[in-house]
DNA sequence: ACTCTGATGTCAGCGAATGACATCGCTCCC
DNA sequence: GGGAGCGATGTCATTCGCTGACATCAGAGT
């Protein structure tokens, strides 16, 4: 990243006030208010100041504003394998990034009980989260791969560890006192041990 | 069910013939030599001779003609899981099913690899197959409970039979020769329960 | 024949999504 | 300081998925 670059992204945005942030944050509104499907995209783009058209050059389509961060969770995931020590069994550096992945959610809670709630109302919503996910897990199974474990281990491993993820957090989210996630997530690493007969 | 009943379905489909079959083969058709976006409902529905209107009141949308059969596999699943030896594990459970559903898709490998190859080409069914996915998960977790199985593992053995489901139609369908899905699902138990650590 | 019912057709319309083109604000360069 | 250039945004038109309302039609039972 270039030093230019990072000027030309502040000149931007001065000339330009954070336009997909204010779209996000109008459709999020929008979606917990009316419910996503009574939601127009021509009313998010009004409610930022901004015309349908340009939401449609910052989201793929009028789901993907919803899933913006899934990128970056995607990279912490792929780095914490990746950075994982080179002794450590597939399992556990699949543990560990979920749990990375856990303290992530644990800092932002209000935002992802409103977000999901949101979801939780559409299936289409729900359709893109899970293939979210599913991109997750293909990530996390080439991570594995790069170290070295081989094929059939390194998805099977990879999939159990967003199983698992989905698990903790639908009950993070539902549960009336709040877990802590992460530690939710080990506990659930260890049940899965017990179900498939490691005791 | 009542005689009248049956007798009324027969009536009904001289009457009519097989709409739905019809739009459903209409559809794969031109699903395969065109590809699904190039495709219109309007196209589907003449091929099939009848109108864009009668095809939505089969499908709720474009891409579910092709998942009719995600029905009879929740039942198979349900009902192998329904009905195990209660001495068995969940694990066990859910595996048996699993394979059920491996030998139904044996016994028709020709429609699943087209079925698939036009799924693989578009993210929109890539979707609508994770959320039936999803569903039998789901599906498999309700039975699970409904032995006595307690929640944690219930929904951890149910989602990760699914993932064995993946992972193994994946490479059934993708490998050159095939091979007998049942026993793939079978190893990828097993490696299952080497990848979580018992060995 | 008559009616009743369920399947299908017709029509109108909304909203998501996209391509083509115009415009505007800003930066840079002379 | 006044264009030139460029990227972001707006405008316009269009296609297509999908839905509601209503008409029509084929056959079943009387």
């Amino acid at each position: 990243m270039s030093l230019t670059a990072i000027m030309y992204d502040r000149v931007m945005s001065r000339w330009e006030p954070n336009a997909r942030g204010r779209l996000m944050h109008a459709a999020l509104e929008l979606y917990v208010s009316r419910g996503f499907e009574q939601t127009t995209v021509a009313e998010i783009a009004k409610l930022a100041g901004l015309t349908e058209r340009t939401f449609f050059r910052y989201f793929a389509d009028k789901r993907e504003v919803l899933f913006w961060g899934a990128g970056e969770l995607q990279e912490l995931l792929v780095s914490t394998v990746a950075g994982a020590p080179d002794s450590d069994a597939p399992i556990t550096v699949i543990g560990a990034a979920i749990e990375a992945a856990g303290v992530v959610f644990e800092e932002r809670r209000e935002g992802a009980v409103l977000r999901q709630s949101v979801i939780a109302a559409n299936a289409e919503l729900q359709e893109r989260e899970l293939i979210k996910l599913a991109a997750l897990a293909s990530a996390m199974a080439d991570a594995l791969r790069q170290r070295g474990v081989k094929d059939p281990g390194a998805s099977l491993s990879a999939e159990a560890g967003i199983a698992v993820l989905k698990i903790a957090f639908e009950r993070w989210i539902n549960e009336a006192s709040p877990q802590d996630l992460p530690q939710l997530i080990r506990e659930l690493f260890d049940e899965l041990k017990v179900v498939t007969g490691a005791i």
